[in-house]
DNA sequence: TCCTTGTTTCGATTAGGATCGAACTATGAA
DNA sequence: TTCATAGTTCGATCCTAATCGAAACAAGGA
């Protein structure tokens, strides 16, 4: 017997299909229930109750009841990030499963990716960022410069408080649609927040989907566009 | 069938005990046989022998051979941070495998973890730099600060050659006998690289055991001891 | 109260894969 | 050449865990 933490245990469990699909499908960062998941993962009810308890006894999910529905999420952000972390190491493998229908215009122009912008709109957001010298990249990982504190707190938002968690403030976070890199992190979810509060943008009900509304498209330019 | 990266698949390569030993083992950062690495998983060679050539089908580990001997090892540092990220989710989630025999206090001391410090010597060094203020922490993830810089070129490291890599600078790691961090990350590498290359320690061979001389200890003490 | 919907438990089936013994290949040493 | 060591391939066995049907349980809503 080894000592130290058991990766086997829980490696297992994200290695099973229908238990790695759920977890994807939850990726998106809304709480889904049983069924939903089940539908997700292509497995009956059943099925799908016992994977999920085992997510749970494993750590990987917490459950939210709520009269007769039980939602379930990502346990915290460790969990979405070693997602993160595997989708990278299988994408540069090679080992991408490609969808036989047509690719979804609308999830590639912009998504959330568990609670970041995530597609199109991601990567131009983050590159915008750079441009213009909000942003800088130390070695792969991107820190927010002098310039960029000035920035995001004329934007409204309150640097002192993304800063006081044990989150990272900035990491890049791969985008498999597109293999380039958008902005996770606290500010990242501060950000979409911050469209969704502005109006901006809201969520599609039931997708992983960000519809922007034609004046936030515009202002979005204003802030985040070319130069 | 679901779209994106297959994190499925290395998940389950990672799930099994066997192979999450030799996984582990690899951690080390040292190429290791496949005899070696069946020892350590504590099967016999034909059964290794399939995992490893699982692990390679997978992407996860390389293979060097030399003579009559396949020298097997991580990929590359991206599957080493997976493997700590597990580690890490395994941890809070409370899955240790707690080993019956006596814990090995060389090993609490000072070992290699992949390729940088850790141990009670690597805790030490992160909370010295920390406390001498060459390094802070920026909402959970170290930072080198200005003082740094120069404390680091001051002892013979090449700044630019470590930040023109895709790996990050500084990175926070988790030390799982000791529940606290130690720096990891390209300058983590090189400052056991330095203390290799000055004589302060060396490598114990076969372990992930790092051993310092007497006058190494004391060198250690005036570059990173209290105060 | 009865009915509907969401979810879990139980039992039985089945398939995939981990395991090892034995035989086989390859490389180096004597 | 012959021997020894490192590693792989093959075949058979065995066991775990994924799966689903059916039934039980829980929680609204009528």
């Amino acid at each position: 017997m080894k000592d130290g933490p058991d990766i086997a245990h829980i490696a297992a469990l994200i290695g099973d299909p229908a238990r790695a699909n759920m977890l994807t499908a939850l990726m998106g960062g809304m709480a889904l229930t049983a069924t939903e998941l089940s539908a997700e993962a292509g497995v009956t009810k059943q099925t799908a109750s016992s994977h999920l308890s085992k997510l749970e006894a494993g750590g990987l999910l917490t459950i939210r009841k709520q009269g007769r529905h039980r939602y379930y999420q990502l346990a915290d952000t460790d969990v979405a990030e070693l997602l993160e972390s595997l989708m990278g190491v299988a994408m540069r493998a090679g080992h991408v499963r490609t969808r036989p229908g047509p690719k979804d215009p609308a999830m590639r122009h912009a998504r959330v990716c568990y609670d970041h912008l995530a597609g199109d709109m991601g990567i131009r957001l983050y590159e915008s960022l750079l441009k213009r010298g909000h942003l800088n990249e130390q070695a792969g990982e991107p820190a927010l410069t002098v310039a960029g504190r000035d920035f995001v707190t004329g934007l409204g938002l309150r640097l002192d408080a993304l800063e006081g968690t044990r989150r990272p403030l900035c990491k890049a976070c791969l985008d498999w649609s597109e293999r380039r890199t958008h902005l996770a992190g606290s500010l990242g979810a501060a950000l979409l927040d911050h469209m969704y509060a502005s109006g901006w943008a809201k969520r599609k009900p039931d997708s992983r989907e960000v519809v922007f509304t034609k004046s936030g498209q515009q202002a979005f330019e204003r802030s985040f566009g070319e130069g």
